[in-house]
DNA sequence: CGTGGACTAGACAACGTTGTCAACTCTGGG
DNA sequence: CCCAGAGTTGACAACGTTGTCTAGTCCACG
């Protein structure tokens, strides 16, 4: 069969080399700048060199070398995300809503998962840097962004999302967290609770010191105590959840009702109530798959990331288009949506 | 405030201006290639000249340009991934591996979403191959990679994961879809069933083909007919799966269990089956988070995303090694996972 | 037939880095 | 006092592209 053999013309093509522009201009009988008119499109070449030359390119399998142009030209038409966890259910759709405006910009994405780990936060941000990505999204882990400083005063749009930046100013996207976790609590409250539990995320996370606040601000507007034995602003890792949760249920006052700080948190709460004899109330922060089909379906203050990750990509290609003027700051708001677990009663 | 001032010092670092290699030499008084020396960490530098190089270097904020340095060296230390969503909770652990895997190689994941459609996924991979990305990994859209061509006999290694590539030969990392589908399948045999349903995504797409000619393996296996009636190899929006389902569960001989050809389509059936009279055994090929905890848990087939990603940047990085030979064709077993969906009898 | 303008084309420098190579400064041994 | 050799250092070209500038060709018009 001919057509299975590899093909065999290979004019100058043999592996591992890559034609350049010189080669196609040779190859085509013109000279340098011709082809680069050719392949970017400009006006001013003959209809039939440009043939000529078109048909080099394809007898070459010559491709554009971006690292060149870019060199050149001094933009790289490619944006940064950094965020925790690419896979984490709340930061993909926010990662793919950058995507897809970075797109619509004619932009390329590169992005890297910090892990949480300030260190490797920094790492990833500089070696995009060093890539002279246009500009940078980063979802913080680290609490000290002066490091950045010279890029950004080179020029590189930085915009925070999800979480402020630490000891720089910048534009930056916030979830309403605050008064999100207060609407949760205050709901909670509404169906007759009075011991409503907190188990949120590490406390030096500004999200979990703000859901934290709002719970707080909810139960202080009902003219509720806090026992701070109902307070878990611990990790977020299964077993120290159920530990957590697990004090605030037992004992003599146990509370009736739980505030999860985050989507873990609440997966977590879940199995741990579905085994449990009494029926405590739920209330989650951030919305997840599913959360309609569990028993009872769980009540939570969604966010919505992929808003978030569009307007702090849109605010990025603003800055890079020329926007002026001081660092923004928006605030997505978020959506309780009633389902059935934060509705239950007291006593349940 | 004084600290809330801009920084004054600004050594030479106008806002836009980058510093290079010739400006940290002309402020260390020293030549160019000495600080190149001391950026790569190159031996023969005097320690006092190098302290000099760096101080100028920390005093401007200099950054090495990457893509002059690609330009000269070739490199890039940086792969791609194309995949069809990020955000679809079965890629986003392929592609977190994918990460994990570059950084443990030094190098930085590029990555972009296809949306299924074949032509995204051709600009996406030559934008990449432009930027000169040193490999690709590849979930494809398309049936045909013969554009790929020149990029691969150029040096760029190439992996296809999921799905094989179309017309060109590649190295490959495959799920065993149809035994995975034959063995759940089996296993609702086993538990009594002789009617039983496919719902799968379009046939053009390699696993759904896979997956549905294991239903009819073990069917056939099994000595059970198979009415087409009960064959839904349709689209996998909810509608669709809806009415397609709805047939097959309607009518005189209905079907008593369903195998659902991927997670999408399991969801789907899990919202249908929850609001149905009778209760149908449902086997679904993927597994997804909180399956455990609806009720019934959803039983099955898992495949293992993480370990697919992971072995397929494994295969490229040992490619740009420079390890020969053939393209290599790799099989990762599918795990079926019981849960109770999968156990209902038959008539429940 | 001369001239101006539109159109086409290519020579050349520059982008910021790294590899090559030559040159310089010491030191110590003969 | 000379020289070999080690230890430093920098000049220069090259990577592949694009911006600038000059020059040639052709046609219409006076």
């Amino acid at each position: 069969m001919v057509d299975t053999a590899p093909p065999a013309d290979a004019v100058g093509t043999r592996y591992g080399a890559r034609p350049t522009m010189k080669d196609v201009a040779a190859h085509a009988g013109v000279g340098l700048k011709t082809v680069s008119r050719v392949v970017n499109g400009e006006a001013g070449v003959a209809q039939d060199t440009e043939r000529r030359v078109r048909e080099a390119i394809a007898a070459l399998g010559f491709r554009r070398n971006d690292s060149a142009r870019v060199l050149r030209k001094g933009r790289t038409s490619s944006v940064g995300l950094i965020l925790e966890d690419l896979a984490d259910p709340f930061y993909a759709p926010l990662s793919r809503a950058v995507e897809e405006v970075a797109r619509a910009h004619g932009a390329l994405l590169i992005n890297g998962s910090s892990t949480e780990d300030p260190e490797r936060e920094r790492e990833l941000a500089l070696a995009l840097c060093a890539r002279r990505v246009d500009g940078l999204v980063i979802v913080p882990a680290s609490r000290d962004h002066r490091y950045l400083e010279p890029e950004i005063s080179a020029g590189v749009a930085t915009v925070f999302v999800d979480r402020p930046p630490g000891r720089i100013a910048a534009d930056l996207v916030l979830s309403e967290n605050r008064e999100g976790a207060r609407a949760g609590v205050a709901h909670l409250v509404a169906h007759g609770h009075r011991r409503i539990g907190f188990v949120g995320d590490r406390p030096h996370i500004h999200t979990a010191e703000e859901r934290l606040a709002g719970y707080r601000a909810a139960m202080s507007d009902a003219g509720l105590p806090v026992d701070e034995a109902w307070v878990a602003p611990g990790a977020t890792d299964p077993e120290r959840v159920r530990r957590d949760a697990g004090r605030m249920l037992g004992g003599a006052e146990p509370v009736t009702a739980i505030f999860a700080g985050n989507n873990r948190v609440t997966v977590t709460l879940v199995r741990l109530l579905a085994a449990a004899e009494h029926r405590t109330a739920l209330v989650g922060f951030d919305d997840f798959e599913l959360a309609d089909l569990l028993s009872p379906p769980v009540t939570v203050v969604a966010q919505d990331p992929a808003a978030m990750g569009r307007r702090a990509a849109e605010l990025l290609f603003a800055r890079l288009a020329g926007a002026g003027g001081p660092p923004r700051r928006l605030s997505q708001p978020t959506r309780l949506v009633p389902r059935g677990s934060g509705e239950l009663p007291p006593g349940g």
